[in-house]
RNA sequence: GCGGGUGUGGCGAAAUUGGCAGACGCGCCAGACUUAGGAUCUGGUGUCCCCGACAUGAAGGUUCGAGUCCUUUCACCCGCACCA
């Protein structure tokens, strides 16, 4: 029967609402539950389906534990600083302010619509000067403890956005934004000094409980090494060259060494270097590439070598030559390698091409035709001779170069520092006062906020400058500490900046006297379960983690990491089976299905369509078929009969209550919604249902479809929420039947079947079955070899 | 190149973790009710040479028994990528 869902839905979201039935309640003696989902963007093209199933799987967890008693914390919020809104911004010469709010009122009411059970009084916003006054707090903590800094160093930029990316923003060498090629610049730019925190980002992994390709690409992302440091002298020149190596123990053959075309050593002795103008050559071609190019492997090694200076195998004493290459980076460890052309396959390469010697090492591979990059025993390797194993090699290496101090032990990772500013308007405004006496100067923590001015021009500059730049009120200051002329920073936050403390700010959301209070923390930290996109892995979740930590630290949080468990959904893809886009035009507006079917089953359908964390394709089709299911649910009061449990059906109820319980805690929401599909089969078969299994069944179904389950349950009068109810329990024991179908092999091939107490004997088994007229003539006439016999699962017999 | 993952009907997918492969839903076929059906209901639906045999990317192996375990191999997806 078809249902007036749209009455329905609008009825019950106003009554839970009225109620406050989705408020959590700052009762420190109830067990919480802490469910975050990443708050949105409020992009003007308004949401599509993938926020609606990156929001329903903890949905559905939330309602299922405030029915299992707990204090839930379910809360929303909006991200809303970012470039989307900027260019839209100046190109229809609306403020972003007011941009920013018609989105989030857009946003709010799709949400709304919904009926997901957000706690819709701790909302949040990150422009809004309340909350941004604490991510500007925050950052003078990390100033004042020497973690935001400011150095001049090759940065990527990109040229379309006009501003300076963290290296987590440009990965694969192309603008997160805007998907245009970046270029290195060199800039005086903020970092916040997120390497410092590698090892416990690194360490704190081992205690929560994130799906293991999360935990991978962070560990992937931080990318830490182990090896040594070593400083060559190089000939004639009271100047080190140092290099990082994992491979100490093939110092040996070290044969020539190679530097970064940026490697300052060669500004330094450019006097000395009598090819000097081919280097600048060089290093002019490099720059002219694309992080992109530079990076691609296949293409042939290029370089130059430097006349005028070699340098020195510190272990073989002979003199080596020097070569600069683009195939090191001067981003990651010193800029320098030592190269053993031998047993590394680049530097092998880079040997052939430019006639170096290649003297082997590691014994098992023949260098006359390529590098050997295993294992294998040490030659030519003094006091190594003989070793075969790596481990022992590079130890001993290690303790020899230390004694005589020529290196050291030694980490590297691959992550670099976080740079920390976007020249941009529409972000939070950096809280430092530039003083020609005093050099940089906090805001003071009472000046906080430092709001954004309000301005009409928002207009990047061309030479990568700010606009806030331009606006002389905002930029002419008295320096905090000498009160005299200064400057203030122009340059804004990165989008990052807000989302990475934003699940503190929910805990306690008006507080104006410090982010959150220390009780109410302690109550709720950390997050129970957190649930968002792959995409996020390796920039919010490392960067958020980065704060929360240092939090920890000064003692501001009480736990040491702020997410207990991390899942993600997969992606829905068009109904063609691609990525949705707009460019495609095969992207799903959530508000079409609310129209034409309504809320629940939208909700229903988006869980039901496949696996939670896998992309599966949107289908018109498969949502007519949640829509039937729900009409049939719709009819169930209509053969409503007796009470109690029928007999015949209590283990399909105690299964199903089991099924739905279990498999709602691992995401898997497909086969708990078919569970309950295969019970109203049942139940239409029979065309009877108690009042009591029908209560059951509401339970069931209402984290999946919670507005048609509470206007069944008030028709079956009842005053009280569904919402606030109890979730069902099951027996164990009732959850199997007394009697089972088992099958009935013979040499492992099904030859029908046998109905048998649960726990029946082998004899009886056997005895059942030997009459059984489809059997016999399987083992007739012949030797039974075999007889296996598995309870409740199988019984085989083997014949010759 | 390294790391991770996935391959099951026409489609989305299940499979108690070694025990009746294809639950549940879509689609499709037939029928019913209808002036009508892209509504609803009922039945059917892996393939084939249909009493039987064959089927989980391919090829082997272990086992009474394999989608599940082992070996080899192919294809696709994701992440990182000249990381020293």
């Amino acid at each position: 029967m078809k249902y007036n869902f749209s009455a329905i839905e609008s009825k019950w979201q106003k009554k839970w609402e009225d109620a406050k039935v989705f408020e959590a309640k700052d009762d420190f003696t109830m067990p919480k539950f802490y469910g975050l989902i990443e708050f949105p963007y409020p992009s003007g093209a308004g949401m599509h389906v993938g926020h609606i199933k990156a929001y329903s799987g903890l949905e559905v967890i939330s309602r299922k534990r405030r029915m299992e008693g707990y204090n839930v914390l379910f809360p929303i919020g909006f991200d809303a600083f970012g470039l989307p809104t900027e260019n839209y911004a100046i190109k229809t010469g609306l403020h972003p302010r007011i941009v920013t709010n018609k989105n989030i009122e857009k946003f709010t009411s799709q949400l709304k619509r919904v009926g997901f059970s957000f706690d819709w009084t701790r909302t949040i916003d990150t422009t809004d000067e309340n909350y941004y006054k604490w991510t500007q707090w925050i950052f003078l903590k990390m100033f004042e403890n020497g973690l935001a800094f400011r150095d001049t160093a090759l940065v990527n930029y990109c040229p379309t956005c006009k501003v300076v990316l963290s290296n987590e923003d440009s990965q694969g060498g192309r603008c997160d934004i805007c998907k245009s090629e970046i270029i290195q610049k060199s800039k005086d730019v903020w970092y916040l000094r997120i390497t410092k925190y590698a090892d416990k980002l690194l360490e704190g992994l081992k205690e929560v409980d994130y799906l293991p390709n999360i935990k991978m690409q962070q560990i992937n992302w931080i990318g830490k090494s182990t090896g040594a440091f070593v400083n060559f002298r190089l000939k004639g020149i009271d100047e080190q060259l140092r290099i990082y190596t994992t491979r100490p123990d093939t110092l040996f053959g070290v044969t020539f060494m190679v530097m970064a075309p940026e490697h300052p050593v060669l500004e330094k002795y450019k006097d000395r270097i009598t090819n000097f103008a081919d280097v600048e050559n060089y290093k002019e071609e490099c720059a002219k590439k694309t992080e992109f190019e530079r990076t691609q492997l296949v293409k042939e090694k290029t370089g130059v070598k430097i006349e005028g200076i070699t340098a020195v195998n510190p272990i073989t004493e002979k003199e080596i030559p020097i070569y600069i290459s683009d195939y090191v980076m001067m981003g990651y460890g010193t800029g320098a390698i030592m190269a053993v052309p031998a047993h590394d396959e680049r530097d092998y390469e880079f040997a052939k091409k430019f006639g170096i010697d290649i003297v082997e090492v590691i014994k098992g591979g023949d260098i006359s035709v390529a590098a050997y990059t295993e294992s294998g025993e040490m030659v030519n390797s003094g006091f190594l001779n003989g070793l075969t194993d790596k481990k022992t090699s590079i130890e001993k290496m290690i303790s020899y170069l230390e004694e005589k101090g020529i290196g050291e032990a030694g980490v590297q990772y691959k992550m670099k520092e976080w740079a920390f500013n976007r020249q941009r308007y529409w972000g939070e405004p950096i809280p430092i006062v530039h003083c020609p006496k005093c050099g940089m100067v906090p805001v003071p923590y009472s000046e906080l906020p430092l709001r954004l001015p309000d301005v009409e021009n928002f207009q990047p500059g061309e030479g990568g400058e700010s606009p806030l730049a331009k606006i002389d009120s905002f930029v002419n200051c008295k320096c905090p500490k000498c009160n005299g002329d200064a400057k203030r920073e122009t340059d804004t936050m990165p989008q990052w900046a807000g989302s990475s403390w934003y699940f503190l700010r929910y805990i306690d959301p008006r507080n104006d006297k410090e982010f959150a209070s220390a009780e109410k923390l302690k109550y709720w930290m950390p997050v129970d379960w957190y649930n968002g996109g792959m995409e996020h892995v390796t920039r919010h979740m490392i960067y958020s983690r980065f704060w929360y930590k240092f939090l920890y630290d000064l003692g501001l949080v009480p736990t040491s990491e702020p997410y207990a468990k991390r899942t993600a959904q997969g992606l829905i893809l068009g109904p063609d089976g691609d990525k949705m886009s707009k460019s495609k035009g095969n992207v799903v507006d959530p508000n079409d299905t609310v129209d034409k079917y309504g809320a629940d089953v939208l909700r229903v359908y988006i869980l039901f369509m496949g696996d939670y964390a896998s992309a599966a394709p949107w289908s018109e089709n498969s949502v007519k078929g949640c829509k039937r299911f729900l009409e049939r649910v719709a009819d169930l009061p209509s053969i409503v009969k007796g009470r109690g449990i029928t007999e015949g059906m209590e283990s399909h109820f105690h299964k199903t209550i089991k099924k739905v319980t279990t498999d709602i805690e691992e995401l898997k929401f497909n086969t708990a919604i078919a569970q309950l599909m295969t019970l109203i089969n049942k139940i239409e078969e029979k065309n009877s249902i108690t009042k009591d299994e029908l209560e059951i069944y509401l339970k069931l179904l209402s984290p999946f479809a919670p507005h048609l389950c509470e206007e069944i349950w008030e028709g079956l009068g009842h005053s009280d929420m569904l919402a606030v109810s109890s979730w069902p329990s099951y027996d164990e024991a009732k959850t199997v039947d007394s009697t089972v179908e088992i099958a009935v092999q013979v040499n492992g091939k099904v030859r029908g079947t046998v109905s048998l107490a649960k726990n029946a004997d082998k004899d009886t088994a056997f005895e059942a079955i030997k009459s059984d007229a489809k059997i016999i003539p399987f083992i007739n006439g012949k030797t039974v070899v075999k007889e296996i016999y598995v309870p409740g699962k199988i019984i085989n017999i083997v014949v010759k």
